[in-house]
DNA sequence: TTAATATGTTCGACATCGCCGAACGATGTT
DNA sequence: AACATCGTTCGGCGATGTCGAACATATTAA
C-alpha cells in the first residue's frame, strides 16, 4: 500500500467531511503528519485540481476536479445505468421518491434518485452519503454481504442521526438476519425524524451484493397496514428486475448460507 | 511534487475520461508506467474506494468515493451557493436554463444547473466538463484571467466539439479581447448543434475570476435580435450581483491591465 | 507603533519507501 | 494440449519523499 498516496487519499477525506475549508496546520494535525509533509501532498494534489486553495486566506479545499470524477463515475456506474428504468417505475408504482446506493466503506452513496412523482420541489440528493447501519438501503446491503466483511461492517463505527438509529452490534445484527430472510429491509426514522424507507439488495453476477434500491417518504405513508405489503412488493421486485440485468441467478436474494 | 501521488491523480484521470473500465495493463500504458507500479497504485486507491475493480473481470473503474467527494465539494462550494438565488432569478428572467461554471485544467465544470422554467424534462448537467473553448462560460473565465494563465490555457489543448467550435489560438485570443472588452461572451453552436450561450464572468476578492455564469439554450430562441440584448442585460447583471455577494469591487467586468 | 504569535512556505540531509524486472498462477483462446 | 494474456507477488537497488529547523508574511496584543 502506498504511503503517500494513501495519506493524500487521507487529507481528500478529511477535506470532504465536515469542515470545507481547513488550514495545513489544521489538516496536518487531524491526519497526524508535519506541516512540510501535508504542504507537498497538497501542492500536488492542487496541481491536478483535486483541492484548491483560496488565494486571500490561504486556506485549502476540495476541487472542481472531484467533481468531474464523481461526474464520470456516475456515467460509467453499469449499477445506476441499468437501474435507471426501474427506478423511474418502481416510482410510478409506489408514489414515492425512489434511491438506488451502493456501499462504500461505512457509509451508503447514493448513486441514483427518482423523485416522488407529484410536482413538490425535491433535492436531489444524489451523491449523498449516509451511515450503513441508519437506512433501509444500508441495511439490505450488509445484510446480504459476504459473512467476513459484513461482519468488519459491524465492527466500524455506527453512528446516530436520530433517536431510533439503531447503534448497538447485537441489535444490528439481529435486524441483519431478519432482512437476510425476508429479502428486504425496513427502516423508520432512522436516519431523518418523519421518514421512512423499505429497501431490498441489488446483486450481480455470482450474487455478489451490488447495491440497493427502495423507496423513502413520509413513515405516516409507507408504513400503514396494507399500503406496506404493496410497497414491500414493488420495492423487491424492482431490486429482482434490476438484479436480472446485472446479472444474477435467479435465485432472487435468497443467498446459500455457505458462500 | 510528489511522485506517486501525481501517478494517481493521473490514474484517477485516464480512468475518468472515456472507457470507464480499464485493465491494469491498458492503464500501464496510458500512462506510462510499468504493470506492478500502477497495480500499487491501483491496490492503494482501492482501498479508499476512489477506484473499484469488478471482481469478475479484474477490471478497474472509479469508485464511490469519488462520488462522496465530488458532493461534498459541491456543498463546500462557496461560489454554488452564493450563486444559488441569482441563478434561479435569472432562468425566470430569461426563461431559459442556466448554468454556473468553473475552470478546471482546460475544461469548465458545471457546479449549477437552473432548468429552463418550462415543465419539460431536462437532464442535470452538473459535473459536466466542457473544453472551455467550445462554451461561453469558458470564454467568459478565460478571457478574465491573469494574462499568464490566459496564455497558458490558449497553448493548451483545444477540443472540436463541432463545426463550429473554435480551435485556432489566434481566432481564439481575437474572441478573448473581445470579451474582455464587453464583458460578457457568446457562443454560437460551438458546444452543441443547435444551442447556444451567453455569459459573463464572476469575479471574487481583488477582482480574481472564480467562475461564470450564463444561460444556455436553442440558437433560434437565444440569438434572435432585441431578444439578445436583454439575455445579455440579464446575464451581466445576474454575473455583477454574484460577484458582489463573492466580495468583487464595484469596478464590474472591467480589471485593471495592470494586476 | 511595536512585539509576539500565528500562519503558509522553503530548504536540505538522512533513510525510508516505492519502483520495476522477472517470475507466478489463473483464464481463456487457438 | 500448447499458447498467449491477464492480474498479481516478490525482492533488491536507488531514487524519492519525509520531517526538523528556519523563513517571510499576516494577524493579533499590548
Amino acid at each position: 500500500m502506498i504511503q503517500s498516496v494513501e495519506r493524500a487519499a487521507h487529507i481528500l477525506g478529511v477535506l470532504g467531511s465536515g469542515t470545507p475549508r481547513l488550514g495545513v496546520t489544521e489538516i496536518a494535525e487531524q491526519v497526524g503528519l508535519a506541516k512540510p509533509t501535508v504542504h507537498g501532498l497538497l501542492r500536488t494534489l492542487e496541481a491536478h485540481d483535486l483541492v484548491a486553495q483560496d488565494p486571500g486566506t490561504g486556506k485549502y479545499s476540495l476541487g472542481p476536479g472531484v467533481l468531474q470524477l464523481g461526474n464520470a463515475y456516475l456515467d460509467g456506474s453499469e449499477l445506476r445505468a441499468r437501474s435507471l428504468r426501474w427506478a423511474e417505475s418502481l416510482a410510478q408504482r409506489a408514489g414515492e421518491a425512489v434511491w438506488v446506493a451502493t456501499l462504500s466503506g461505512s457509509r451508503v452513496i447514493v448513486l441514483h434518485h427518482e423523485f416522488r412523482p407529484d410536482n413538490t420541489v425535491q433535492i436531489l440528493e444524489v451523491g449523498a452519503a449516509i451511515p450503513w447501519n441508519a437506512c433501509a438501503l444500508g441495511h439490505a446491503i450488509v445484510a446480504h454481504l459476504p459473512e467476513g466483511q459484513r461482519t468488519r461492517a459491524l465492527a466500524g463505527d455506527l453512528a446516530r442521526l436520530t433517536g431510533q438509529t439503531k447503534t448497538t452490534r447485537a441489535g444490528l445484527s439481529r435486524v441483519l438476519a431478519k432482512v437476510r430472510q425476508r429479502g428486504y429491509a425496513i427502516e423508520d426514522q432512522e436516519a431523518t425524524v418523519g421518514d421512512a424507507g423499505i429497501a431490498a439488495p441489488i446483486l450481480s453476477r455470482n450474487d455478489v451484493v451490488a447495491g440497493a434500491i427502495g423507496v423513502v417518504g413520509a413513515a405516516g405513508r409507507l408504513l400503514v397496514p396494507g399500503i406496506r405489503d404493496e410497497m414491500v412488493r414493488a420495492v423487491t421486485e424492482a431490486a429482482r428486475a434490476v438484479s436480472r440485468e446485472m446479472g444474477a441467478g435467479r435465485g432472487g436474494v435468497v443467498l446459500s448460507a455457505f458462500t
